[in-house]
DNA sequence: TTGTAAAGGTCAAAGAAAGTCAAATTTGAA
DNA sequence: TTCAAATTTGACTTTCTTTGACCTTTACAA
């Protein structure tokens, strides 16, 4: 017997038939199947994760949304490096890491750069609790890559 | 899904596309747009903010007026930018950053999906002495990201 | 010189989404 | 039948937007 999460997971799946990205409004999916609004998060998070092959992303407030992506192709041939980061990696993995995605064309030239700037070890070096001065450390590393370009 | 605040943006960021100088009146605007006059304010302040490249310069009174400067992001002025990374920088404040660097072509628009994946919340949440830990997320965040082209 | 109207500025409250988390309930398999 | 897992519900939180009351500055006319 279906439940009402079934139903409603039916529903954003038929959505997702045609479109690989739909945009949802959670409360108006809620009154629709008659539900808590949270309910809509409760089937996103047990049936659109990231390992059945979805993304999910959301904007707050007034004219906010939800957003379901179905992910291609792409998701298989990556998902044994994202499984490795699933454990902690030091800067030599991370690059490894990269420049497997560079040497299979997932990545530009310049992607690979700024982002081995921004994993580097310079960049991450203060965690002490400081999500915000990782942050800054981070884009400093990157802007200071970009000044290098003719 | 666009809220009048991102209309209202978008209006203005036409009415710059040409021009790299724009003089509003604020009231004509929030006429034109049914609005508080203060929602404009809300606007400039959230969108047109000197991490995103403009600066906004207003006189009151008798002939009053708002004007918005697009500033030009040189190679030299990078290191403004560079500078605002000495003090922590909240998640608004480095896609500002990084919306000004694709603005003015320094990165590419993938670069800039990419780089917001390594600094979001997501993936900088767990800063708790753990460099490796926290590489593996911005990784992570990374590679998410790529999933999703096709 | 001064008062007033016509700008624009500030700030906080209200409103409109979505997120989180855990308690309560239901379901289904052993 | 029992109990663990899945589902449903709802109170509380966070984020983003909209509104409005009140403040400051300027030009200009009396």
């Amino acid at each position: 017997m279906a439940s009402r999460s079934d139903i409603i997971e039916q529903f954003i799946l038929s959505n997702l038939a045609n479109d690989t990205v739909i945009e949802l409004s959670r409360n108006d999916l809620a009154k629709f199947f008659d539900c808590a609004p949270s309910q809509i998060n409760y089937v996103l998070n047990t049936r659109f994760t990231l390992n059945n092959g979805y993304v999910i992303e959301s904007v707050r407030g007034g004219a906010g949304f939800i957003k379901v992506v179905r992910l291609g192709l792409t998701k298989d041939k990556l998902s044994n490096l994202l499984d490795m980061c699933n454990s902690p990696l030091n800067i030599v993995e991370a690059s490894q890491i990269i420049d497997n995605l560079r040497a299979n064309k997932f990545i530009s030239a310049n992607e690979s750069v700024l982002l081995k700037s921004a994993i580097s070890t310079k960049a991450l070096n203060n965690p002490l609790n400081m999500e915000e001065m990782l942050r800054a450390n981070i884009m400093r590393e990157i802007i200071i890559e970009l000044m290098k370009r003719r």
